[in-house]
DNA sequence: CCCGGTTTATACGGCAGCGTATACATCGGG
DNA sequence: CCCGATGTATACGCTGCCGTATAAACCGGG
């Protein structure tokens, strides 16, 4: 056999980190082969094509970003309220964060990755309506809270927003602590 | 004089058309060009490159979406909350949602816009600052439900997430209420 | 009705990327 | 130690786009 200089997996790596920092469209098979100390001579021996890679890497982001933190989520256990900032915090980790806000970017105009980020929010959506309903009981706010807290996450992502003297973090604190803590609704006595 | 058969502004809608589509990478000159029934050779006495174009785009995007809304929204008054859901709605047209989406991802990688999303986003969050102060009087409070409104308008647009029985308006309605409602007097009385 | 400025069509050279073809390098097994 | 499979370099044609140059078409005012 002859050697594996540039495996399968480089070529998947690199087209995640250029996806990250550029989006799809930065995904250039010539580019990476540059970035790879290589040209792109060897890359049609493990792909078709272009998209061939593209679709590859939704594969390996899928696993890494929704089965990988799940199944450690619910490995180390905890209360319903620090799984929930677990696995945001997993699946928001420096290296997974750029992907996934570069994928939603990219389902707004792909409909084939849109499926597959229907499929990744909805496993995510999922956890969070089950740890929301160990300690809320009406179905609707278990939805509105799960909305609110998954939007928070994401939203802040692509907002341009400055908090005066307090850090973003601080905020979403704050901002959590609401949606995953106090009932709004006291009086109403839904939680 | 002569005629003028495609006007700057014509450039420019194209241009927001294109961006809304399919993002910074698809506003082509060339492209555009062919969707106004034209070539390109008239564009550049309009402008010096395809960077003049996108600076003009951000101009007339910014006075839209910010100036002419807040504008608006001042004019036409109401309580605190409707002032919030109308600007919201005004904000997020159909003709300018796809835009203000296109621009948040491009402010990821491009500084200057970047700073343009700043200053836009920050006069959004003042009047939701300025409004749910009038009904919150913990700063705190104030700045942590301002940043969960901005999130829930603006991430829901990068979710792929279904609600059972209920339409993502019902739940973020929902969300809406646990978030600009003012809670009675309850155990933490912060409101 | 013709003139002059404005807008547009067309053609050009350049660059970057895709996918293919072909020859070379490298390594493990017989 | 040589053979053959695997991976790689290089070169090619093609397409799409940029920005420039030049000439033609257009229209309103004199």
């Amino acid at each position: 056999m002859g050697a594996t200089r540039t495996p399968r997996g480089k070529w998947i790596d690199e087209g995640l980190r250029a996806l990250a920092e550029g989006g799809p469209d930065a995904v250039r098979i010539e580019a990476l082969a540059k970035a790879l100390g290589v040209t792109k001579g060897g890359f049609y021996g493990y792909f078709a094509d272009r998209d061939a890679l593209l679709e590859a890497m939704l594969d390996t982001w899928e696993r890494d970003s929704v089965d990988a933190v799940l199944d450690r989520v619910a490995y180390e256990g905890g209360d319903a309220r620090t799984q929930i900032v677990r696995a945001g915090a997993l699946t928001l980790s420096p290296e997974l964060l750029p992907i996934d806000l570069a994928v939603r970017d990219w389902a707004r105009r792909d409909e084939a990755v849109a499926a597959r980020l229907r499929r990744v929010d909805g496993r995510r959506m999922d956890l969070l309506r089950e740890k929301i309903g160990t300690f809320c009981s009406d179905p609707d706010e278990v939805e509105a809270r799960s909305l609110l807290a998954f939007c928070l996450r994401i939203g802040e992502q692509f907002l341009a927003v400055e908090h005066g003297g307090r850090t973003r973090e601080e905020v979403r604190t704050l901002a959590a602590d609401l949606v995953l803590k106090r009932p709004p609704y006291g009086a109403e006595g839904e939680c």
